[in-house]
DNA sequence: AACACGGGGAT
DNA sequence: ATCCCAGTGTT
């Protein structure tokens, strides 16, 4: 089962960026970027990471506005956070070398300790992701609901985790959950393992069972749009909620100026309806930024599609601007 | 154990 | 429209 799995990654392995060393850094930051992110959204990112930061000293060093700038986009802000955070404390006392000490570090959680200890510092060190868990209920026909098919899978993976290569087998099991045990369509014809896995054929759409997903909520979120000779009113958000730490469009009074545009946006469980609103006056902490000043601002997604509509504006002030799809 | 936290890719 | 993604930290 082994040889299998390994032989199938060493001809199918996918080239991704991080895969060109095992250095600790490089690959701490790539586990912190795929946390719950699609590898082709990383891909860029990373790349341009590795260049703005290039040592664990480089990032310990850097400001967190710029650490949150170079983030941009992927979501879960926290994470930089937590990578920031990371950095400083290994910069400070070097790299942990089990799982225990790994676990006290920002940001890496059992899964993110298996990964760095198992890829970059060669050691037996199991790791559950979405992946495995896939791979595993259906390689073993395991009807488990989640969250408890997680332990089931953790025990697993630490059975059988590779002595000889636990880095290769443990980003093995991901590639195959990833390009062939789909959780739509798997491909099972091109599995390594189709021999012994007992969920094979139809039944294979059975496992996982599925998860319980909480129930979307419908919000409104209302922007307030201030322009003072050329320059926009924005605010930092604060700690413990959304964009924490970013800049952004302040909330609006629900009813307040004039309505330029508006569109739906999904962050996390809520269903939100994005409403641009022009206004004459803000009150609070805000900041004044001119347009240019924006592409140095970490902003997030939401905000710059609020942008995006406010420059349409300017451009074709006659036009109705209608929301992007 | 349940929840909060983004954004986007794939079907 | 829906699912789900190389999860973690907090309550």
């Amino acid at each position: 089962m082994h040889k299998e799995l390994l032989d199938w990654y060493d001809q199918h392995k996918r080239d991704l960026p991080w895969r060109e060393s095992r250095e600790p850094y490089r690959v701490l930051v790539s586990e912190l970027m795929l946390q719950q992110t699609v590898v082709a959204s990383v891909i860029e990112p990373y790349r341009r990471w590795m260049e703005r930061f290039p040592t664990i000293e480089a990032l310990a060093a850097a400001d967190l506005d710029d650490v949150l700038h170079a983030w941009q986009g992927l979501g879960y802000y926290r994470r930089a956070r937590l990578l920031h955070q990371a950095a400083e404390e290994i910069a400070l006392n070097g790299w942990p070398q089990d799982r225990k000490g790994m676990r006290a570090v920002p940001g890496i959680g059992p899964y993110t300790a298996g990964a760095v200890l198992s890829i970059a510092f060669d050691l037996p060190e199991p790791l559950v992701d979405g992946n495995v868990e896939r791979v595993y209920a259906r390689l073993m026909a395991d009807l488990t609901p989640p969250p408890a098919l997680t332990k089931r899978a953790w025990a697993w993976a630490e059975a059988c985790v590779s002595q000889e290569r636990p880095g290769d087998w443990n980003q093995a099991l991901m590639e195959l959950g990833a390009t062939v045990c789909r959780p739509r369509t798997p491909l099972c014809h091109l599995c390594p393992w189709q021999e012994i896995c007992r969920g094979t054929q139809g039944e294979v759409s059975l496992y996982p069972a599925p998860k319980v997903r909480p129930e979307m909520r419908d919000m409104d979120l209302p922007l307030a749009v201030c322009e003072q000779a050329g320059r926009y009113a924005l605010i930092r958000y604060p700690e413990g909620g959304w964009w924490a730490g970013l800049y952004g469009f302040p909330p609006a009074p629900a009813v307040s100026g004039q309505e330029m545009g508006r569109f739906p946006f999904v962050v996390t469980r809520h269903r939100l309806t994005v409403r641009v609103l022009q206004v004459s006056r803000v009150d609070g902490e805000v900041e004044w930024f001119t347009p240019e000043q924006f592409a140095d601002l970490a902003l997030p997604a939401l905000h710059r599609r609020a942008w995006d509509i406010v420059r349409a504006r300017q451009t074709q002030p006659t036009l109705t601007v209608s929301p992007q799809e």
